[in-house]
DNA sequence: CCGGGGCTGCACCTTTCGATGTAGCGGCCT
DNA sequence: AGGCCGCTACATCGAAAGGTGCAGCCCCGG
């Protein structure tokens, strides 16, 4: 089973070389070639390749653009590629989607590994990045304590729904039009998580929802 | 420059083979070898290797707190390795400061170059650990934009300690008694902040408060 | 089959919140 | 000095939130 690329890289040197080192791999296939972000994301569409390998400056449409756009169309596996490790860029590209983000500075056997990495729904960093991303994942740790954790598991489905909602910032009215209750409905939900959750106002659920990452 | 390496797992056979596939190396030296959480700390502190390459089951002290412990004490970095890829795992052995989590299954180069990454100070991931930190990184995205830090560094000083009690849940009586100023005056407060922030509640402002790490 | 308990839903009432207007006070710049 | 700005303060009023009592509903066990 080889694995299809789509190159999308604007400088036709190093999207030559990087051809000449995935056409070296037995296992993969390089069935596209793009110099800017629209015909990146046209060809992805049109390829549907398994990874596309994206380089992150790029005419007429950026590539952590094009990344949103082929990741939400579902048209591929994205590994994101830089010379530069900017935050903006790593944030920006994970955000869109990516499934990797490696520099330029690597080893033609890492590209590769990296190809195969996210081709099989894996993820891949270059190190100094994955530091990074450690740490941003790390620092955040508001300690949510398990006892909060069951209070909130021992809700019920519908009470959740709600404290989602409140974690959204909603009000009673748009809970309850969101939820198809009536506004005093919403209130007694409310009232009872507040309740059960040992809180006394809203505010506090929603700080709640947001640390233990309730979503609507 | 070699690489002091502790090796901390609790199975004899395990950490011998572990040990052998890193003597190996001639870049790598193995200086000590714990066979439970307290030794691996014990030896962390006393030995200062580069590197803990650290099991998660452990007797005595399991290897996420072990790492908490080692990396408060700024002893090395630590590389957590594992049998099993739960969340639980992954998630508690980065919020304690590892450097890295890879998973057993491993080939014996991989492990080398996971100490190689971690002892210079970079970030190591199992492919399919990455996928998922990529994915909780990605997916919470509570678009903190610049235009919101902006307005809230426009804040007065004063408007901002009331933002960072209303983050953390207080009712305007409560800030009021804390800031030493009347309840009305804590209201028109909150009023000056949720105009300039574009809110229509505390609660979306306690959101805000939360997202930007403001604190009291 | 029927009673009980939990979930959901609604209405009433009190408290809190939030908007608005007004105003005194202290610092800072011109 | 005069003026501007920010902090503080209070009153008032409508809106939102929160507590409480109560009524269907469904399921489970007697």
């Amino acid at each position: 089973m080889t694995i299809r690329v789509l190159v999308a890289e604007d400088q036709a040197a190093v999207r030559a070389a990087l051809v000449m080192i995935l056409r070296a791999e037995p296992d993969v296939e390089v069935v596209g070639q793009a110099a800017d972000g629209e015909a990146a994301v046209r060809l992805a569409l049109e390829l549907r390749p398994d990874v596309v390998l994206m380089d992150v400056q790029m005419p007429r449409l950026d590539g952590v653009s094009a990344t949103r756009e082929v990741v939400a169309a579902g048209a591929a596996q994205v590994l994101v590629l830089t010379t530069f490790d900017l935050d903006e860029y790593v944030y920006g590209a994970l955000r869109a989607g990516a499934a990797g983000f490696l520099l330029k500075d690597l080893e033609a056997d890492t590209l590769v590994e990296g190809i195969r990495t996210v081709a099989r729904g894996d993820g891949m960093l270059a190190p100094s990045v994955t530091r990074r991303l450690i740490g941003t994942f790390a620092r955040p740790d508001r300690p949510v304590g398990p006892a909060a954790r069951e209070a909130v598991a021992a809700l019920t489905a519908r009470e959740r729904e709600v404290l989602a909602c409140v974690g959204a910032g909603m009000s009673n009215g748009e809970i309850a039009a969101r939820l198809e209750m009536a506004e005093a409905t919403t209130k007694t939900h409310v009232s009872r998580i507040l309740a059960k959750l040992r809180l006394r106002s809203r505010v506090q659920a929603a700080i709640l929802a947001q640390d233990l990452g309730l979503t609507i």
